[in-house]
DNA sequence: TAGATTGTTAATCGATTAACAATC
DNA sequence: TAGATTGTTAATCGATTAACAATC
């Protein structure tokens, strides 16, 4: 059973539907058309039909997309129903705006251990999870079948971390940092390079200038 | 006067470049042709000698591309060789992030005013800029001709502050919250929706365990 | 010079857009 | 039923890859 190999631009508007998808139900709207959410989101409405075909037909003819059914359907294929758990690696600022995020925002990611290299104690510490130092992780991570690793570590030390979370079975990497890490294939990474966006900002800024 | 249009593809790929030239210098590595550069960053040869061509012959045929060169002159396209003004507007954990990040490592972006709802004033004060509230973003603003808005403020604040900021004059976002923005055309906008990529790797994950 | 590697044109591949028949 | 809008095929557009002449 050979499936439909999906391109990697359609999983990157995936998320952007369902925000939208999110926003609208938020505000009571029942049902939309690729048109109206054309206008909304900024894609075509053929963009918008061929990439929700890609999974199955959605819609109605003559009525359109049913707002709540398509959220769903999104946040399935994107493996939302599914859940995950976490550790975080890296507790400085980054790492602390991070889990605040996740644990307030998303709901099927379980932050089930934070890992530090000094054992922060007061003012920051998180809800339930322990916060560890780095030496720890790797027995953690194995003994808890931890599934992702953030990695919101200082630059230099991020493949590190990686390797070590990879070896004690962790499957995803978010990484934070702004390197690129060497990982076996039946790893996922996916990055958040943010000087990348800063420096790509900086391009058009300028460019609009001329 | 005609300017080639750049593809959005290419200019996402230059930071990464500067990034891998950055790291080859730092090694003491002075020349790299787009065969090697290809192993390390993972595009193919032919697409880095043609990105690169859309801006100048960068090469030496026989020879290469000499890495202190190519990152200069990526730095200078990418507009890196100007100076920015820049505020940030929330000043919780993820904005102080951002604030120690950008004065550590970028030498081009100037922080020069922080903005929050409360005035923050021990410990997590900023070097020389002042904190204000976020009432005084306007006229600041406008009085130290402000290029970018870094907004990290709660997602549904970041409308009205980027509404703010582009009526002071300010000509970039760079946008940390997980909305979009709806903002007049020359003003640059930059997203970092650190949800979607968490949430493409969950659809990664699995697809992967498929 | 010979070998290496660029710059650049041409070929291929893939993604987006347009069009329209199917159908609610 | 008539009108609206999807699902889907075909056409177009753009980006990537291959090939090779230019040249260091």
């Amino acid at each position: 059973m050979k499936e439909k190999q999906i391109s990697n631009a359609v999983i990157r508007r995936l998320p952007r539907y369902r925000r939208f998808l999110k926003e609208l139900h938020r505000k009571g709207v029942e049902k939309i058309s690729s048109k109206d959410l054309s206008k909304l989101i900024g894609y075509t409405a053929s963009q918008i039909r061929q990439d929700l075909n890609n999974f199955g037909g959605f819609g109605q003819q003559g009525y359109g997309y049913s707002v709540a059914n398509l959220h769903d359907e999104i946040s399935g294929i994107l493996g939302l129903d599914k859940d995950y758990k976490m550790v975080i690696v890296g507790y400085g600022r980054l790492g602390q705006a991070i889990a605040s995020y996740i644990s307030n925002n998303e709901p099927k990611f379980h932050i089930v251990g934070i890992f530090d290299v000094k054992q922060i104690i007061e003012d920051v510490e998180f809800k339930d999870a322990q916060i560890m130092t780095c030496g720890s992780l790797a027995d953690f991570a194995r003994k808890e079948k931890v599934d992702i690793a953030v990695i919101t570590v200082p630059t230099e030390k991020a493949q590190l971390v990686a390797d070590t979370a990879v070896r004690a079975g962790v499957k995803g990497i978010w990484n934070l940092t702004a390197v690129d890490l060497d990982l076996p294939d039946n790893v996922v990474v996916e990055n958040v390079h943010m000087s990348d966006s800063l420096h790509a900002l900086a391009y058009y800024m300028q460019k609009q200038e001329q």
